[in-house]
DNA sequence: TCTGGGGTCCTAGGACCC
DNA sequence: TCTGGGGTCCTAGGACCC
C-alpha cells in the first residue's frame, strides 16, 4: 500500500500576525498578545521571543523588559483572530477537500495523490495564504500526523527551510530526529518529558527505539500511538468531520475578587446564558449543568477554596432560563461566605441532538419557550451578543475583565474599517 | 497590584451488583 | 475464628492539546 501523506499548516505567532496585517509598523518589532483579563503572554513575535519573553508568562513578570525594549502589547481580540482564521482556512480548503481544522491557527491536510514535487506544492500553499491574508504560515510534511508536527517544528526552527519542511525527501530522518527534544513531540508534555528524561531518553531518535512494552508502561496507550507514528506508521487519521462536543464550558476570572453571593450569581447567570447560546447554535440539548467557584490559587495570604457541583436535568434543555435557574441553585449550594472569589464557570454536558432527547412523561410544556429563544438569538445575532439578557445579569460591571490594549475589529465592524489616505 | 479559557482522553479507585 | 470473585459504572484527578 502506498504511504499516506499529511501536511500540518500552522500560522506563525498567529495573534501577533493578525495584528501586524492591519498595522504594518509592527513588522520587525517585538510584539506580544495577551490572554483574557490581560493576564498572560500567549503569542510572541520572533523579536519578542529573542528578548527572552517566555510563552504563558504572566504579564507583570515581564513588565520591565516590555517597557525597556518597547514591546508592543495587545489584549486578545478574538473577533479579529476568529475572522482571520476563517479566511486562512478557506484559502487552504481551495487546495484540498481533505482538511482537518485542528485549532484556530492550525490545519492538517491530506496530500495523497498530489502529483509532482510535494515540497513545491507546500511552498505554493504558503505563498498563497500569505498573499491573500497577510498571515505567514509554516508547513510540515510527512507520512503521519505526529511526524508532520515534528516537521513543522523543524520548519519554524531552521530558517534554511524557508517555511516548508518535508520529511519525505530524506532517505533517513534519524539524524534530524536526534536534534528534536522529546518535549517537542505532539502528545508529550512537561510531565512525560520529565519521566522520559529520567529514563535517559532525551530526543525523538532515542524515543523511537524504545520497546513497546516500556513505552506502554511509561506513556499509556496514547503514548504508544505517538511513538508508532514517530516510526512512520500512521495511527491517527485525518478527522474531517468535527465530532459533536461532549461538554461546553464558559468561565472567566474576575477583574477583581468577589465576596458576595449576589455578585457571583450575576457572573454565573452570564456564563449560563453564553453557554446556552452556544449549544443552541449547535442544536444540542444539555442534561447536566455544573458550576464551579474558586479563589486565587496564587494568593498565599488568604485561604484557598474550590468547590463544584452539578444537577442532572430530567428534561434536557438549551433554554437560557432553565439553565440559569439550575446554575443559580448550584451556586447557592457551593458558595461559602468569607472567601475572595477569583473565578467561576458553568459547564454543560450530557448532550443530545435536538429531537433525539429522551422525553419525560410528566412534562408537557418544555418546548413552549423555543420560539422565545429563537427570537432572542436572532436579535442578539443582529444587534450584538448582549442586547437581550436575563434579569439576574443586572448590575454588570462590578467584575469586568481587564482589556486595556485591544485593537479594533477591523474585519467585522464597519465603523473600524481601515481608511486608506 | 497584576497569573487565560476551552477542550479531550486515560486511569485508579470506590460503589454496587450478582 | 474463618469472610469470594468478577464484572460494570461512575467520578475525580491528572495528563495532554491549542
Amino acid at each position: 500500500m502506498k504511504n499516506k501523506v499529511f501536511a500540518l499548516i500552522d500560522c506563525n505567532a498567529f495573534y501577533v500576525s493578525c495584528e501586524r496585517v492591519f498595522n504594518p509598523k509592527l513588522n520587525n518589532q517585538p510584539v506580544v498578545a495577551l490572554s483574557n483579563n490581560d493576564g498572560c503572554i500567549i503569542a510572541r513575535s520572533k523579536e519578542a521571543k529573542a528578548l527572552g519573553i517566555k510563552m504563558g508568562v504572566p504579564l507583570f513578570k515581564v513588565r520591565d523588559i516590555i517597557k525597556k525594549e518597547k514591546v508592543h502589547v495587545f489584549s486578545s481580540n478574538y473577533t479579529l483572530y476568529g475572522d482571520m482564521s476563517r479566511r486562512v482556512m478557506n484559502i487552504i480548503a481551495e487546495f484540498t477537500n481533505d482538511i482537518e481544522i485542528y485549532s484556530i491557527d492550525e490545519a492538517f491536510i491530506g496530500l495523497d495523490g498530489v502529483p509532482g514535487d510535494i515540497e513545491k506544492y507546500g511552498h505554493k500553499i504558503r505563498k498563497t495564504v500569505l498573499q491573500h491574508t497577510g498571515i505567514p504560515v509554516s508547513i510540515g510534511i510527512a507520512n503521519t500526523k505526529t511526524l508532520a508536527k515534528v516537521a513543522n517544528h523543524i520548519a519554524k526552527d531552521d530558517i534554511s527551510f524557508l517555511g516548508v519542511c518535508s520529511l519525505l525527501k530524506f532517505k533517513n530522518i534519524d539524524k534530524l530526529l536526534s536534534s528534536v527534544a522529546v518535549g517537542e513531540v505532539w502528545g508529550i508534555g512537561r510531565q512525560l518529558s520529565k519521566k522520559l528524561n529520567m529514563h535517559g531518553i532525551y530526543n525523538v531518535q532515542q524515543l523511537k527505539n524504545i520497546e513497546d512494552y516500556r513505552i506502554r508502561k511509561m506513556m499509556s496507550i496514547n503514548g504508544l500511538k505517538t511513538v508508532t507514528e514517530l516510526r512512520g506508521v500512521s495511527c491517527l487519521p485525518l478527522e474531517e468531520v468535527r465530532a459533536t462536543r461532549k461538554s461546553c464550558c464558559t468561565s472567566r476570572s474576575f477583574g477583581r475578587s468577589l465576596q458576595e453571593l449576589e455578585d457571583i450569581q450575576q457572573a454565573v447567570a452570564i456564563f449560563s446564558r453564553r453557554a446556552a447560546e452556544r449549544i443552541r447554535s449547535e442544536k444540542l440539548l444539555a442534561s447536566n449543568v455544573s458550576v464551579f467557584l474558586r479563589t486565587s490559587p496564587f494568593d498565599k495570604k488568604n485561604k484557598y477554596y474550590f468547590n463544584s457541583s452539578s444537577i442532572h436535568l430530567s428534561v434536557s434543555t438549551n433554554d437560557t432560563i432553565e439553565i440559569v435557574k439550575a446554575a443559580s441553585r448550584i451556586t447557592s449550594q457551593i458558595f461559602k461566605l468569607g472567601y475572595l472569589y477569583q473565578k467561576a464557570g458553568v459547564l454543560l454536558s450530557g448532550f443530545y441532538n435536538e429531537g433525539e432527547e429522551p422525553v419525560d412523561l410528566f412534562s408537557t410544556n418544555y418546548k413552549i419557550r423555543d420560539n422565545l429563544m429563537e427570537t432572542i438569538d436572532s436579535i442578539n445575532n443582529r444587534f450584538g451578543g448582549d442586547t437581550i439578557k436575563v434579569a439576574s445579569e443586572q448590575h454588570l460591571g462590578t467584575w469586568t475583565q481587564k482589556k486595556e490594549k485591544c485593537s479594533p475589529s477591523y474585519t467585522t465592524n464597519i465603523d473600524t474599517l481601515l481608511v486608506v489616505d
